[in-house]
DNA sequence: TCCCAACCTGGAATCGGTCTAAATTGTTGA
DNA sequence: TCAACAATTTAGACCGATTCCAGGTTGGGA
């Protein structure tokens, strides 16, 4: 677990980011221990709990680097609010509409066929899956 | 031309929504023309220049009310603002992640193979493929 | 026509998130 | 080691989108 607070330090630094006391409390937060889904105002609260002092607002603004820096993807299926995805390996979503729990599902199964072009020439950037279930 | 918009009195109806002025103002907006996504801001304004009089909350009840009525479906891409779309067949979108622009293909063609099943033994309701362009 | 539940309204309130300007803190070079 | 400065953090104001509320309006059945 030492070896790993270390290996966050080193993964911020090659982010391009300082390992604050901030970023590396976060950091902690999200990455040890398996993958997780989370918003801005959830972490806030554990952060607090767990004694890192930390602004909201900092929040917000490492969260966003993170995306940025490749530590986090972001999820955008619940309107009004942004959710943080642990998991950087190829995958989809399920999403219960009823208690709007996310849950991921491997991508590599999943086989996609008969789309179109992307249209005006653009590029392809990802394609996100989101399963509705309830 | 008036015989969409009696249709459109008797689709409310059907739907157990009154046909007041304002939906129905709002509802000719919608539906009249080739299908279309809007925002809530947006069709509030479409409704002032048009001459319809309807507060901008009712515009929003309007939406929630034809979404639970299947006569609109919501689309949620961008965060923090919900979109409504008028096209009602089995479609995927891009989404172009410069312009904010959602644009509609088929989903006729599109076959998804490896899906898991659901979680929970929980029923899928529906599946969202969107394509983030560039 | 009368009546009332359904509907609409403006304005206040809420919510998730961003911005700002000042204070703090890593990091680097001497 | 330390000065110095840029990167970072912070509290709190601010924002756009949306919902809530209490009171006025209205469609449609009897």
């Amino acid at each position: 677990m030492d070896a790993k607070a270390s290996d966050i330090g080193a993964r911020l630094r090659g982010a391009g980011l300082r390992p604050t006391r901030q970023r590396l409390g976060l950091a902690r937060l999200l990455f040890a221990g398996p993958d997780r889904h989370v918003r801005a105002e959830e972490l806030s609260r554990e952060a607090r709990e767990a004694g890192v002092r930390v602004s909201l607002a900092t929040v917000y603004n490492t969260l966003h680097q993170f995306v940025d820096a490749g530590l986090l993807r972001r999820v955008d299926v619940e309107p009004g609010r942004a959710c943080f995805d642990t998991n950087l390996s190829r995958h989809h979503h399920f999403y219960d509409t009823g208690s709007n729990e996310l849950i991921d599902f491997d991508a590599e199964d999943v086989g996609i066929t008969g789309l179109p072009e992307a249209p005006g020439g653009k590029t392809v950037e990802r394609i996100d899956l989101v399963v509705r279930i309830r």
